[in-house]
DNA sequence: AAAGCGGGGGC
DNA sequence: GCCCCAGCTTT
């Protein structure tokens, strides 16, 4: 949950997952569609279904004790092996993470893209370089903190960090402009129309294409084009949502659908329902604003 | 090696 | 509006 995300938005997610799931055992028999209910408005999706694997593989076969092992289960990168390696058995590796990129940057006054695989990798030698291999979780932890806390991105606190008569950012006055991250892909602006179409207290939902790149198996509310024979009413308003580099201004509109045959894919869903299904956040957002949610 | 993937909060 | 977040996987 944690990975690119921040603690404060992870929290009240964490706590209701480890509710429903306490132990790895409860989470390698659950239903994906769930597990992704309870991730729905958290963002990056792949970590769920990796987690949930994950746990499949840890129930059969124990927990890897080693990086290597580790590295090998789903959704676990070099990052996240290493601090488990490091805080839950004492092995030392160094984890890196954005913090830690920016604070290796910094100490070393090194202005090398952080985005590219060259740098990243130099940075992470530099930062086993300074492992405490007698308490390497602490040591990673300690770095994090560090850049969470002091080595703040557009603020460092170079008054009060340990680092400072160490770092040649600090010295040079160059702190604030590093790490250097280039390569964003351009924006692009997209706007769409969602129906709210509704009947005896319920809301008629798409399911997102198993094939689909972005959110498969997501429940979203249906555009015009969803419905053969959909005619639009009245607005419920607008709203803005970005998803990567795409920024959408979703209209919403209510709507009326043909008596009959339910489109392909699509379904009725009452509001006792949309907590038990993946829900889209465009679809929460738009069932908020017309007054359903 | 680079692109794609969500969403929210801070400035 | 842009940046960044206890990154990983796929192309």
């Amino acid at each position: 949950m944690l990975q690119q995300t921040r603690v404060e938005a992870v929290i009240p997610y964490y706590e209701r997952f480890l509710e429903r799931f306490p132990t790895v055992q409860a989470l390698a028999v659950a239903e994906e569609d769930e597990v992704l209910a309870l991730w729905s408005g958290l963002g990056y999706y792949s970590r769920a279904r990796n987690l949930l694997h994950a746990a499949r593989a840890i129930a059969a076969g124990g927990l890897p004790r080693n990086h290597e092992g580790l590295r090998a289960l789903a959704g676990v990168g070099d990052y996240t092996a290493a601090a488990i390696a490091s805080i839950a058995f004492g092995l030392p590796h160094a984890a890196v993470d954005g913090n830690v990129l920016r604070v290796v940057a910094r100490v070393e006054n090194d202005a090398s893209d952080i985005g590219t695989s060259g740098p990243r990798r130099r940075f992470g030698e530099i930062a086993q370089s300074w492992l405490d291999v007698r308490h390497p979780g602490l040591f990673n932890q300690a770095m994090m903190e560090l850049g969470a806390t002091v080595c703040l991105p557009k603020d460092p606190r170079c008054g009060v960090c340990p680092l400072a008569a160490a770092c040649r950012a600090h010295r040079e006055g160059t702190a604030a402009q590093l790490p250097v991250k280039l390569r964003k892909t351009a924006p692009v602006a997209i706007e769409a129309v969602l129906l709210v179409v509704r009947n005896r207290g319920r809301v008629l939902l798409r399911r997102r294409e198993d094939s689909a790149r972005r959110m498969p198996g997501f429940w979203d509310l249906p555009a015009p084009a969803d419905i053969p024979g959909a005619r639009a009413g009245k607005s419920h308003g607008t709203f803005r949502h970005t998803i990567t580099h795409y920024h959408y201004t979703f209209t919403v509109l209510a709507g009326t659908a043909p008596r009959g045959l339910l489109p392909a894919g699509c379904r009725w869903c009452s509001s006792a329902q949309f907590q038990e299904i993946p829900l889209s956040t465009t679809a929460c957002k738009a069932l908020k604003l017309a007054g359903v949610l």
